[in-house]
DNA sequence: TATAGGGTATGACCTAAGGTAAGAGTCAAG
DNA sequence: CTTGACTCTTACCTTAGGTCATACCCTATA
């Protein structure tokens, strides 16, 4: 029977001595034997085991369970694979989720069309905005739109920037968010959103008001169709937001 | 221009007070006034920095990096995007790896059917075996396979188990490092893996011994085609052991 | 004016899985 | 007998906070 020091034995199982003297503390791993100097000598037995902790640790299992697992009699060891394998494939999902974020995240960076503010028509087709101006008058009557303008304008370009870009913030953080359009931290975002528009808007939103922004947001975005009007990633972003701007309302009393 | 507590903030924005305190103390957001007593008042500067945290927290950036991305006008925030979008996807795939690595598990663990050690040929068909037998002996020669069966006997059947859990081990093992053969943890392995078979055929390896170990294993994984031969969970990984042992024995000297 | 309740600040200790280092003891070879 | 390699224990560091403990601050009410 030979028995192998800690080095011998992390160098046979490719971990660290520090490993072994965890794994021996948390009593995960002990050796076989100590000298009469204290040094830990393992057996066959043991690098045995030693394998196996490695197996469970590789499947990323938290080293208390990987000790239930072997040293419980009981412990069943299909159930926690089950639930194991589910853990991972919510990890995975959210990591999907993440990935789709940035991917978003990075079209809206790399056409970065948000209202720059500063003059509001600028770096619009001319004929266009014209034609948009007209549509939304007959629509929604001159004085409302000379309103928005006016309103934008009276911001000034500093605190316009500061909300555009509070939007702008939140969306995103919206976006990590989507799912429960009733969550807390969603309702949170909403309130602060409704909050921004509201002032966006002079103080009240009439009708109109918001859907000129709207048009005018979607002449910016015209030939980019993963990003909507007020910088919205997705058509399903937009929905999800509706829904808890709606729940927002329903259970507000302003 | 309205101040938040840390409570109001915390509340507004969904963190915890701690956060706050946290995110302070590292410099990541500090308050933007304090009072004569030391109480923290954030602003509206404050709140929008924090959203832009939290966006970058849900994206799984280190706390760190989002004082970078938000405090180094030279940071280069798409490519900070690209990169972390490159990790994310390896965390996805090395998580796509373990998901299938736990059900190549649960399948050898349904369908246990690893040489059971105690008894050669126990709960396999009769008949099969005899046929196998017989195939072997013309093959090989019937004192080869008498010398097979006598050396899995002396082993007795503790050793025996033993060193078939752990090849098992091993074989789990190699599988959560399946890729590069030549990879030193993988040598590891199959060194270990060296040794035992080298026991297991009672010192040397001569022909037909290991062929006539894997008839056998055939037949208890006859009609499971995703298990091989001696526990191989697949194909690939027969062809990942056999490359990785063939670097093995060209790099030592026996 | 005193007190009760709630908000706040700081500091300390805890989590998982070790990395890294310090200081001291052990072992085998020259 | 010394040197170098090995080993021991102890302790501090890492992430992103959670959870006390203790003490201070503020305000409303009796």
């Amino acid at each position: 029977m030979n028995k192998y020091s800690v080095k011998k034995l992390s160098q046979l199982a490719g971990v660290s001595v520090r490993t072994l003297h965890l794994y021996d503390k948390m009593d995960l791993l002990k050796p076989s034997v100590r000298t009469g100097a204290g040094y830990r000598l393992y057996g066959e037995k043991e690098l045995l085991r030693l394998q196996q902790i490695l197996f469970y640790r590789e499947l990323d299992f938290p080293l208390k369970e990987i000790c239930d697992i072997l040293d419980d009699p009981a412990f069943d060891l299909m159930q926690a694979l089950e639930e194991h394998k589910v853990a991972l494939l919510a990890r995975k999902e959210r990591i999907n989720t993440l990935i789709g974020t940035i991917e978003k995240t990075l079209v809206t960076l790399k056409n970065n069309t948000m209202l720059q503010a500063a003059d509001l028509y600028e770096g619009l087709p001319v004929e266009k905005v014209a034609e948009c101006r007209t549509a939304a008058m007959s629509k929604w009557g001159k004085d409302m739109i000379l309103e928005v303008e006016d309103t934008l304008r009276a911001l000034g370009s500093q605190e316009m920037a500061a909300m555009q870009t509070e939007l702008n913030n939140i969306t995103n953080r919206l976006t990590t968010l989507i799912g429960d359009p009733q969550h807390e931290k969603v309702q949170q975002c909403i309130a602060r959103r409704y909050e921004i528009i509201t002032r966006l808007t002079g103080g009240k939103i009439a009708p109109g008001k918001l859907e000129y922004f709207r048009t005018l947001g979607e002449l910016y975005a015209a030939d980019k169709p993963d990003v909507t009007a007020d910088g919205l990633p997705s058509r399903q972003m937009a929905v999800f937001i509706s829904e808890a701007t709606a729940y927002y309302h329903k259970n507000t009393r302003h």
